[in-house]
DNA sequence: TGTACATCAGTGAACGCGCGTTCACTGATGTAC
DNA sequence: TGTACATCAGTGAACGCGCGTTCACTGATGTAC
């Protein structure tokens, strides 16, 4: 029956979310190189093969953390846009910059394995493309929503962005529809700083030198603002 | 005699350096997590309890590495910085932010050992901090340097670094001395940017969407340059 | 210059550990007639 | 509704591997008198 078929597909997908829940525990405290399917096989009380009836390998746990952790970030960032004025340009990318730090701040691990150095010999498949990009389009719809209102006065810098980078900005616009290629290169480069000053906070390299982090970053974040021409 | 015992003492420093080439070489290949000093002893045709006349520990070996890591990129930094004409304070800067893109390209796993997610359980001791900010010294003087001799004009983005932040920027004023608060946030902003721009690159952030990474790099490092005022 | 002793590099065996993955199996749950 | 069969979850043992670190030791090199 159909029923009892879905039965049956319930507790196996309550079990993988067991089994990826345990696995961020992990991942929380050792890192993505601690992560061991033993381990969490004796957590969960079970034999370590039995994990293969849920996933074909160490390297696909992998996949689905990478994937939970891209969606994770990128419902906070969703919701930090939608929470504020929709008018307010600078104010949703304040709230979503912030958003990506508290979240990279409260689960360092999960961040450095989605942000920080590829795990060695792991190479990521495409279905993990789509929920990397997830935070992404939110600063781009930020970014078009405030041109199409006329809302973006950047400064001038007296440079332009090169000619040959036209097929690449192309490219990026799709995440930020109708921007000019000036205001594309900016885009990358405030997101490229955007997760350069976390990653700064996040590894440790504030240490000893940067105390008041929150005001830090504000301060930073808000300049990128008005570099990207944000009121 | 004092030549005899300077004698074991340079063969002691050969093999030192031998080791720790090899180590480097695997971590080249393998990352940080796979650095192991077994197949380090193997390779040099030696047995593995001999590396501890030599290093403490693993994490021993993996101090030396980074400190070995920030010397270099603190030296090709030093030298970019020093080749170009001194008083062009935006070709000092183009050049020294290509260096450290160049030597991260080239040897991408030691720079993710640097400014990458933290090696799990390894606590860096406090004879990397000299060198860690080789580098950062160099920026620091470009910055300085400029300001000195007027030629600092940054744009204007009506917003200016809060007063909590006099602390941090006092320490930090320490690489880039006599510059104003305003200045050195911005400094902290595009030293985090410029390795944020990076980490992307190696880590394959711009995989499939950016192929034009000269151009790009080039640009951002420029607009990052007008962002501190530099010519 | 020659000898007794101290220092040091490197050996080889061992300890104790954890890992990913495979495989034949038992039992329980679901399916078809 | 009841029975025969198929599917699936989980077991337990095993394979084969590599790791860091310790320790008593041999033998060469350096040192002091």
């Amino acid at each position: 029956m159909n029923a009892s078929r879905t039965a049956r597909e319930r507790v196996r997908a309550e079990m993988i979310k067991e089994i990826t829940d345990v696995a961020r525990k992990h991942l929380a405290t050792e890192g993505a190189a601690g992560l061991s399917l033993r381990a969490i096989a004796r957590e969960l009380g079970m034999v370590s093969s039995a994990i293969y009836r849920y996933f074909a390998g160490r390297d696909e746990l992998l996949t689905a953390l990478i994937i939970e952790g891209y969606n994770a970030i990128g419902e906070v960032v969703e919701e930090a846009g939608a929470r504020a004025r929709q008018d307010d340009y600078a104010g949703r990318w304040l709230a979503v910059c912030r958003a990506v730090r508290q979240w990279a701040l409260a689960n360092p691990h999960e961040y450095a394995l989605l942000y920080g150095s590829p795990v060695p010999g792991y190479k990521a498949p495409p279905d993990t493309v789509t929920p990397a990009l997830r935070d992404t389009v939110v600063y781009g719809r930020i970014l078009t929503d405030a041109y199409e209102n006329d809302a973006l006065t950047p400064p001038d810098l007296g440079l332009s962005a090169p000619t040959e980078l036209s097929g690449d900005m192309e490219r990026v616009r799709e995440l930020m529809p109708r921007l000019p290629d000036d205001l594309v290169a900016r885009a990358v480069l405030a997101w490229a700083a955007l997760f350069g000053i976390v990653s700064f906070e996040v590894f440790g390299r504030f240490d000893n030198t940067i105390y008041e982090r929150d005001a830090l970053f504000d301060h930073n974040v808000r300049s990128l603002a008005r570099l990207l021409g944000l009121p």
